[in-house]
DNA sequence: GTCTCTTCGCATGCTCCTTGCGCCACCGGT
DNA sequence: ACCGGTGGCGCAAGGAGCATGCGAAGAGAC
């Protein structure tokens, strides 16, 4: 794993053309930035060892599966002790619904992304796992009416050359 | 694409494994879950052809590439015509730092999930670009200050079966 | 000009994917 | 109890893809 990574703009493409589509074979890779194959592994190769690419993750229909709500909730820690903000870190690590959790600026002190089937089950998941967990004083949950745009590609276009 | 779909365990082991790791080979999933190669490519390409299956992504690391800022924006519209609903949505559909797009329920309209490189990016997207916009009337950013958690996956032992 | 370092494409051995095939376990009807 | 149908399974083989050794080509230092 190189410490500096500097990327050109093939590296660029590889990375764009597979956050696109992570099954790319190095061949179809290849001539989708023009490159061939060889080389083409042994760029995404480095990109993996950089610690560039952290992973390649199969993407689910919700829908389908039957989770139908998306949420958010946002959380008020009891107190700010460094033990609260450790028990509420274990809390949301355990809990599969619980897709994201940031620490925020703002009113509230996290911001959690939850996936559950309906309302019971959001009404479970605030009402007696999260409300009850000592660590937490207040929850407010907004619920996804519709989405809009939904891609977990990052902004290479936005990238000044050596990122 | 078959209209109803019914999911044995295995199949959901199989969905659990490949939002693990997108890259498995046959083999490997097949080993994981317990099943042969042949078996879990037949199985793999069903759930594909059903829809179970959106796509497989290339997950890159946002602060190495420079992308220092997570940020989440709540979007008030000036008017709820729809004509204005739809000049957002093709405001965000075309911001590439806007990684998701919710409309939600709650004080604003709209939350919007953004990566950008830093403040400066933040306030040019805030100030020049969704703020001057004619469908925008207030806009309130909250940065990132932590990832507690940040996966992807869908909590598929939620599940009951059949969904 | 020459030397060196890097990046490239080509060739190749090895792994993996997919699909035809036959097998078996289960099930409903008689 | 029997039996034909159905669906899911593993095996095998042909074709595709991956990773790496190798030589060639270009950039930069001096």
């Amino acid at each position: 794993m190189q410490e500096f990574v500097n990327l050109d703009a093939l590296d660029l493409r590889l990375l764009a053309a597979l956050q696109e589509d992570g099954r790319l074979t190095n061949q179809q890779a290849g001539e989708r930035i023009g490159l061939s194959p060889s080389q083409c592994s042994r760029r995404r190769l480095a990109l993996e060892a950089a610690g560039l690419i952290r992973g390649y993750h199969a993407e689910l229909a919700a829908e389908p599966l039957g989770l139908k709500l998306l949420v958010f909730v946002q959380v008020t820690l009891a107190t700010h002790s460094r033990d609260n903000a450790q028990r509420f870190r274990e809390l949301v690590g355990r809990l599969e619904e619980v897709q994201e959790a940031y620490a925020m600026t703002g009113d509230a002190d996290y911001l959690l992304k939850a996936v559950v089937p309906d309302l019971k089950d959001l009404a479970a998941l605030v009402n007696d796992v999260l409300l009850p967990h000592e660590s937490v004083a207040r929850v407010r949950s907004s619920i996804v009416l519709e989405r809009l745009k939904e891609s977990h590609r990052l902004p290479l276009k936005a990238l000044r050359r050596g990122g």
